[in-house]
DNA sequence: TCTTATTGGTTCATTATTCGAACCATTGGT
DNA sequence: ACCAATGGTTCGAATAATGAACCAATAAGA
């Protein structure tokens, strides 16, 4: 692993249940040596990466990532187009959707909005990492993922987040063979209990898998009828989303859903 | 300088002017070795901070930037917060208002909302950088930051943007006086011939002053009055900015203005 | 209170990584 | 057919990264 590498990926260990971090407990979740962690976080900090926090001297996420943010949107206005057709999505399902995205080969939340319709709803965060075996969305995006890829992470270890998480490697390949034929991945309770979620995989300019779309609700609310509209509904925005941002669905993907 | 540092320096060239940058002129811009180059951006490129274009090899920024700002937000929820402000500062004065935040030595426009009410309104792009002497924001800023900060800009070279730039460092250094004695910059057709703008500072938890909010109009439509009645407005929006991100003003900041 | 961990921070000889001049292979222009 | 770009690659020399040990200061325990 090259040095910049290394000191990239200590910024990888900040997440929303770790927002600020000390220098020894990067030590120890790096697994580096204390003075290359203190060395690596220094010239973070001088590039506005990394901040130390005020009272504390543990450090936080600096203001720079805003700007390179800012700049990706522009270059790649991925977000700023996704927040209407989530919009959209919203107001004609009546529940929570929400955006993920491929980064590396972690999958994560990044944008979300809320219907006013129903008093209960799925509640979101960005920048979540999400579960493959666990999500709607993880399943969308591994059932069209490559080969190697959905075989790195069902040979892994599947950790079992609810008791209705589907655990067997076996099930998921036979699950994803369903999604592929539907172009749409459905969990329930999968990642959090009484949660009922569908999504959509979202595609790139070389037509590979980015992120994908989903629609989360109470499992309470959603009956066959409702998940049939759901479905439907979510085919369409995924489709426009992947037009809006250059990108083209593969030939094998489902086209044209019943409308 | 650190690899890493040098590494992060790279990602500096991408502006909105030059999105995407191929090798050779990063090499050019960066006056870097191009094996070195070509090395450190394959490391960003592993850790998802730059992908290359698809047709073209050349370089812009990655997906993983999106991940660290939606986290800073989280942590430290600037943008989030600004933009109730700004929208609520457009309509009060009906004109373009925007934030910008202190990155390192650089001051960039990151938030901006518009008022309906004009049919000509002076327009904004987010990640663009502004200048010290040219702008209000830039003036705002300067005239809260530290001596050595203000000097190492006022001792550089002032580069004339229009005909209406200030230039003379002595000028600039009384107008900054006056600025602290108000509260509230001005500058008219300093960067951009016709725009009015008028801006304050923004105050982070130590009472260092982190960025400005601003309000830009096009020149012909402010008179006195209208200048009073956004100087007033500014006044209290940043003042509430500043609080609502967990910053405190200087004491020697003018409080209270009359609102 | 005295002791013991733990924290952030620093040093310096050893080691491994980065550097850069030169070189290739392609592409596009004339 | 040529030249001048481009992105990409190689390898010995030079430089920067490494990590064990060490400090000072604070917090926790007995």
């Amino acid at each position: 692993m090259g040095t910049v590498t290394k000191a990239l990926s200590l910024l990888t260990y900040f997440t929303h249940g770790r927002p600020e971090i000390g220098l020894s407990d990067l030590t120890r979740l790096s697994g580096m040596n204390k003075a290359t962690v203190y060395r690596l976080m220094g010239e973070l900090q001088e590039s506005g990466f990394v901040e130390q926090a005020d009272g504390d001297r543990s450090y936080r996420l600096g203001p720079e990532v805003l700007r390179l943010a800012a700049l990706r949107e522009a270059a790649v206005p991925i977000l700023s187009v996704s927040r209407r057709v989530l919009k959209d999505l919203s107001e004609e399902t009546g529940e929570t959707t929400h955006l993920s995205l491929l980064q590396g080969s972690q999958l994560n939340s990044l944008s979300h909005a809320y219907s006013p319709r129903h008093a209960t709803r799925v509640m979101m965060e960005d920048a979540e990492v999400l579960s493959y075996h666990g999500t709607a969305s993880g399943l969308a995006v591994l059932a069209f993922a490559e080969t190697e890829f959905i075989e790195a992470i069902l040979t892994a270890p599947l950790p079992r987040h609810t008791p209705d998480t589907m655990t067997d490697p076996q099930a998921i390949r036979a699950l994803l063979d369903a999604i592929r034929q539907s172009g749409v991945a459905q969990s329930i309770g999968g990642f959090e209990a009484e949660v009922h979620s569908h999504a959509v995989p979202v595609f790139g300019p070389d037509a590979k898998v980015i992120g994908a779309l989903a629609v989360a609700a109470p499992a309470s609310r959603i009956g066959d009828a409702q998940a049939a509209e759901i479905a439907a509904a979510l085919l369409r925005a995924g489709q426009t989303l992947t037009r809006r941002i250059g990108g083209a669905a593969p030939a094998h993907y489902p086209q044209e859903a019943a409308a």
